[in-house]
DNA sequence: CATGAATGAGAATTCATTCAT
DNA sequence: CATGAATGAATTCTCATTCAT
């Protein structure tokens, strides 16, 4: 019980306002939990952060996973893709935005490391989605990690700017995506 | 003299360390100086950040300005510009990953919103040069700023991604980057 | 427990030292306590102070009201106001000085403007008591508000100068500041 | 030429702000002087603060003095003296508060000394008239000193409160002392 | 005479973490 | 399971003072 809620409130505290700025205090007040009662669940702040973190990475996959077993063209498969992770980051804006870039900041090595692993792991995946979606057609020298790890940032830049500068639609966000990464993975488009 | 010590310090550790890690302390030790003289030319460590930050949004300007008034056909252009960007990037891996993403952070909201403010002109010069580039040919629907957010974000990520992974080597991560880009953006491609 | 021990310690050191050449660390080692528990149960070094100075008029006003509540001749209660403004201050000479005066210095203005507050409302208070005691006899043109103010200041000026440079007796500053006052205030004296 | 304006700007602002509020660098902004100037006139801020003070003191005794060598009857003097001591506060308020009062605090105790002596050496002389003006009346048991320290208390925060608070008229002010010092020095009144 | 860059000791405050209950 | 009072290391910032020019 106070586990969740714990964990609810660091969720939500995270996205707001990132990792350093979210204090233990602050994530007790929100869980309506004492201060304590964190550390009798998670053995520090790092542990807290890297749980959300795993959780966050989960539900990226677990999305993209539903879309790829949904067995759709290409195109569709990246559009739906692209959908899913766009609409993720813009419900969870900041704590995607900390797993995907903020992570170099101040938290202990050790933890950073596993961290970066999953981001890792993440860029992987979809780097084999890539591979696989074009295995049968003609493609540009195109070397597949770095272009996940391109298309990670630029999905996530972009929502970024929608969200904080407020310029464009939901649709024209998605649709400018789309643009710019259809052609690029799509050789027969 | 002193002012410079100072800022070639800044650099190093923003860089090295991002804006948290680094106290005022290490910057004054790595630049030889009391720690009083830090605050002798920069009124703390907000302000110190924000100088560094604008000297590093002004580099990215003159080196693309630089690539525009080479008056070159498009393509050319598009890719001079992102591989100034990726340099840059390099160079500075960790300061300009600041610059453009870990801002959202515990930095004053005031000197916060300057630097975003920043971003945006930069972001809004590149999406100037988009729309001029494309207006003669025809282009699909696309929103030039959140196209500009998302390269900026594509190029960042994917150095990123080449700086610590090791994965790659300079020209494949170049060329990828293009390659996603250029068909995007060039219609008459 | 460790929140008396910080009350015990602030009043001795603020009423030794004064506000400014008491910091946080003095009062943590009078208190046998470590510098964040003054945090913990205090937001500052300001509010630590203004608890202080609240209590020290809230016993100022017990000790009139005791005076008042023994409903004596308007002559004695006089007297008896004076003595117990004047014992309280000799028992907590600074502490009671700097509520009433050094207040002007580097103190938050948030906090500052309470404080003063609180003393216009002592001041309040006594020109209350002068009001009311002169309603029946004949007053000379008097403004009871700095008649009031300016006791105040006698009696701390006098007492002051008595514990200070140790000049006349206890009695003789008793009477002294009687012989000043009984005059003044009680016209048919 | 350097000398004068510190010594202006330093009246200024330890009147406005107090002693602590107001800095070294302040002081040099103020008279538009380089902060190594007022190294080169004066040893420290303990000096030209004890400068400043000794001034203030000067220049009541030579109001006083004046008031005296006038040769009036003991009430129009008495009456003077209190207008003299009010005019000059109010001009000068804070400063001579500090001179009054604050002075307690964070000064160097052996400046702090000297100031003292300053003071004291104020009420003996005020003492003085005090006791020759009513050596030949019949006075009630009366400590001069203590007396003297008392009235500069009560002139001080009265005059403190009509400045904060602007309650009353500036002859209510005048009046409500003179109305409450009288009675109190002259027997015969 | 005057300067102003440089200093460094000292101060307030934050916050992740511990531990007795 | 849960608490919350207590901790103390780390951090940012202030400011009187020095000194080479």
């Amino acid at each position: 019980m106070s586990r969740n809620k714990i964990v609810d409130a660091s969720v939500k505290l995270f996205s707001e306002l990132g990792y350093h700025r979210t204090s233990m205090d602050d994530i007790a007040k929100e869980a309506n939990v004492a201060k304590g009662t964190l550390y009798y669940h998670f053995s520090g702040k790092g542990e807290l952060f890297e749980t959300i973190v795993t959780d966050g990475f989960q539900m990226l996959k677990d999305q993209i996973g539903q879309v790829l077993s949904e067995n759709q063209p290409p195109e569709q498969q990246i559009r739906s893709i692209v959908q899913r992770h766009v609409e993720l980051f813009l419900q969870y804006s900041e704590l995607v935005h900390i797993i995907a870039n903020e992570i170099t900041n101040g938290i202990e090595p050790e933890i950073l490391e596993r961290i970066m692993g999953l981001k890792n792991k993440y860029i992987d995946f979809l780097s084999d989605i890539l591979r696989q979606g074009h295995e049968d057609g003609e493609l540009n020298k195109l070397h597949y990690e770095l272009a996940a790890a391109g298309l990670i940032g630029m999905i996530e830049s972009a929502s970024m700017y929608f969200i904080k500068q407020g310029k464009g639609t939901r649709e024209e966000l998605h649709e400018t995506i789309n643009t710019i990464v259809l052609p690029a993975l799509l050789r027969n488009l």
